[in-house]
RNA sequence: GGGCGAUUAGCUCAGUUGGUAGAGCAACAUGUUUACACCAUGAAGGUCACAGGUUCAAGUCCUGUAUCGCCCACCA
């Protein structure tokens, strides 16, 4: 026997090396397979690509462990797998992260630098920080592919972006508009509606009239954008304003000179506050909405920095802090304020910057999601190709046909949810790290393609693109989209996303729609949402609570199997996971558990035998090798392997319903309080007994109930089976292309 | 305002189509016996949030309530 068995089993001494026998065996890369695998049915899936700033987390460390189960349970089985890795630039994310470490450090902005030298610095830091988290990938046993890496900004992926964005803009589904966008002024840069966080805030609610001999009075939070209403909006049936509808008021506005027609819209509440809403097209998209419903102007009074603009009177060049005060005080000192109330509201902030975001009308480019095309080829069932159809039909058949199977199901309905409330993605950013908008212009000539048309005089739109908008691509732009590649056919769609729930809309839905739109075809064909890892008391983990747990920590003092298989028992998907220390510490046990079940099965197989007389063992007896065939089995061992296949049977279904959770806890169970503290135990005098049949019997059973543990086991802890495989099964294979137990 | 989820042993969670409540951890007692003290043996621990209903039978199905959590939303 190994003499390593002897001592307790050391994850230090082990993983790395494993790691890279792994590495080097090839079996990560689906060209490089055994030929059994060779043959099998493609399984692929893409890695969530984790964002170049910084380091990864216990979320993280759940996804790799996750997937890394799926990949490895399915090469087991034969499938012919590929697990795909890359990382994301993370656009604004990485961009605001470098701008504060070079203020903390230098003192410098981005614009003290300029656009290139900036540029240079973000990219410097994106590698140091992809480096780390390969090799944090890496330590947690992630059986990938690495020679197939990509990253969301490289020269593939940027020919991927130039090329989606030309098809789609083709296709008259990208489009640049002159509309309300959120602007957050912190960040100086648009954001999507999906990176908005509504915050609760206490607000006070005025009452008043533009003028004193104005009819209706109005109620806002806003004083200071009154000064660029256009209209009031009443509601049709409205019997108190009724009379009032299609006239028009002109009205001196705390020095601004302001015009205000009454019109009638369904979209007014007549219960809320005076019924009458105050209309400002240009920094409310909902009065946007009613704005171009009754062909009203749209004058823009709040500029990018949050500052009244020249022609607001007397609040011009005020923020809109002090304007509002400004104009508050106005309508007192005019008699014009009517009440004054305290309520809360919801505030829209920057999820980035905290900034509070101020709708504002700006030229940016779009998608539009209700607008009707031709697609131009579709396997996704309901759609027939060339037929017209929106993205947001594509969204919604894509799940609704049961093309992706969503897990667990009830995200399903929340999907739908978000598809319905979808309006025109904004994709245009205002900042510098990211793919450069593809679009070039000429005094009043545009040019949209892969690259600067030719001639002379063609300058690059500055604006960078949504960093979704290049996630969104992912599952065929990392396959080598736009040409038709082996690796495209052979593994698209691929066959499962595993992903946190908290990006459902940014980035499931969004891929989505990018991969109907641009493949005809859907991403996936099932989408597992893990939820998120807190600490023991169920807290967030945060900096500032200081309750952070370190993936590589926990790797370093427990193994990586221990933190894998904390992070898979004890949660379904989509339920967030209470994390502690000790319950990676309990795992660190189960791996020695199965080391010294190990040493009990290998030395009986080798014919170590106890004298209690002498009171020592030596290896005189008979040694038993393993056959795959016997059937010479005892009552009571036979009893055994019926019960050990039925297990086998229960967790290979609950293996395919994504049970993980069940599988793990049960063969947790099995190994320790059925096989090694019942039938181990029963064992010793068997196979220390002069009844040889049964001894044999026996040592048949173990050493087939421990292969089958082992292999069972593979995927959850990789480390300490494969490293106990090579002395278990003599041919020298590696456990990692085993075959499946059934 | 709309929607979703959770509530089962001290803690973390299972509990498949309704059929006498299960695991792990912790705690308790005992013990160094021929794998393992990163251990073993043993015992203990539950009005399944609450109230109704359906049923021969409900943790499971229906209705309602409470508490906690999450998501969505252009009541100015």
């Amino acid at each position: 026997m190994n003499q390593k068995f002897l001592k307790p089993y050391d994850p230090q001494a082990t993983e790395d090396r494993i790691y890279k026998l792994w590495e080097e065996s090839g079996f990560f890369n689906p060209d490089t397979l055994p030929e059994r695998n060779q043959k099998g049915e493609p399984y692929s899936i893409v890695l969530p690509p984790p964002n170049v700033t910084g380091t990864l987390h216990m979320g993280h460390a759940a996804m790799l462990a996750i997937e890394d189960i799926m990949i490895r349970y399915k090469r087991m089985q034969g499938f012919k797998t590929l697990w795909l890795p890359g990382t994301d630039h993370a656009a604004i994310a990485t961009q605001s992260k470098v701008e504060k470490e070079i203020e903390k450090k230098e003192g410098k902005r981005r614009h003290d630098l300029g656009r290139e030298e900036f540029l240079k610095r973000v990219d410097a830091f994106a590698q140091a920080s992809h480096d780390t988290i390969v090799n944090q990938v890496r330590k947690m046993g992630a059986s990938i592919d690495w020679s197939r890496e990509a990253f969301t900004l490289d020269e593939k992926r940027t020919r991927a972006v130039r090329t989606a964005f030309k098809t789609m803009h083709e296709l008259g589904l990208i489009y640049r508009g002159h509309r309300i966008v959120n602007w957050d002024p912190k960040g100086q840069t648009t954001i999507s509606d999906d990176e908005i966080v509504y915050e609760e805030r206490k607000a006070k609610l005025y009452t008043f009239k533009y003028s004193k001999d104005f009819p209706i009075s109005i109620a806002t939070t806003r004083p200071e954008t009154k000064v660029g209403d256009v209209a009031v909006a009443v509601h049709p049936e409205d019997v108190r304003y009724k009379k009032y509808v299609g006239q028009e008021f002109k009205a001196d506005f705390a020095g601004a000179q302001i015009s205000i027609k009454i019109v009638a819209d369904d979209a007014v509440d007549p219960e809320f506050g005076t019924g009458a809403v105050g209309v400002t097209p240009a920094h409310s998209s909902t009065d946007a909405d009613i704005a171009s419903r009754h062909s009203l102007n749209s004058v823009q009074v709040i500029d990018e920095f949050a500052k009244m603009m020249p022609g607001t009177g007397q609040v011009a060049g005020l923020k809109v802090g002090p304007a509002r005060e400004a104009i508050v005080k106005w309508l007192e000192e005019s008699g014009l304020l009517e009440k004054t109330e305290d309520i809360t509201q919801n505030i829209a902030t920057a999820e980035r910057t905290g900034g509070v975001v101020e709708p504002l009308p700006k030229l940016q480019w779009f998608i539009a999601v209700n607008k009707p095309f031709k697609i131009p080829n579709s396997n996704i069932p309901g759609i027939k190709s060339g037929q017209e159809v929106t993205l947001k039909q594509i969204m919604r058949a894509s799940v609704e046909s049961g093309a992706i199977k969503i897990i667990p199901e009830r995200f399903e309905k929340i999907y739908y949810h978000w598809i319905d409330n979808l309006r025109d993605w904004c994709i245009s950013r205002q900042i510098w790290y990211g793919h450069r908008v593809p679009v070039w212009y000429k005094g009043s000539e545009i040019s949209v393609g892969l690259e600067a048309p030719s001639g002379d005089g063609w300058t690059q739109d500055e604006d960078t693109l949504d960093t979704w908008f290049s996630s969104g691509l992912w599952t065929f732009s990392t396959l080598g989209w736009p040409d038709q590649t082996e690796d495209l056919k052979v593994f698209h769609p691929t066959a499962v996303l595993e992903t946190g729930y908290d990006i459902l809309f940014f980035w499931v839905a969004r891929m989505v729609l990018m991969t109907g739109c641009l493949i005809g075809d859907v991403p996936f064909k099932t989408v597992y949402l893990h939820g998120l890892v807190r600490d023991g008391k169920g807290r967030k983990m945060s900096k500032s609570l200081d309750n952070i747990i370190d993936p590589l920590d926990m790797i370093a003092k427990y193994g990586a199997d221990a933190t894998r298989l904390s992070l898979i028992i004890g949660t379904g998907p989509g339920n967030d996971l209470k994390l502690s220390e000790d319950k990676v510490k309990g795992y660190k046990n189960f791996s020695n558990k199965l080391w010294n079940i190990a040493r009990f099965v290998i030395s009986a197989a080798e014919g170590e035998r106890y004298d209690r007389e002498a009171g020592k063992s030596d290896f005189t007896a008979e040694k038993v090798e393993f056959d795959p065939h016997f059937s010479d089995w005892t009552p009571a061992d036979a009893a055994h392997v019926k019960k050990l296949d039925d297990l086998m049977a229960e967790i290979t279904k609950e293996m395919e319903e994504y049970k993980f959770y069940l599988v793990g806890e049960k063969l947790y169970h099995y190994a320790w309080h059925e096989f090694a503290d019942i039938i181990l135990e029963e064992s010793k005098p068997i196979i220390a007994g002069d009844d040889k049949k049964a001894m044999v019997s026996r040592i048949q059973f173990l050493l087939r109930a421990f292969r089958t543990i082992v292999q069972a086991l593979h995927p959850f802890m990789p480390y300490v089976t494969e490293e106990m495989w090579s002395d278990i099964d003599q041919k020298g294979s590696m456990l990692i292309v085993s075959e499946w137990p059934k």
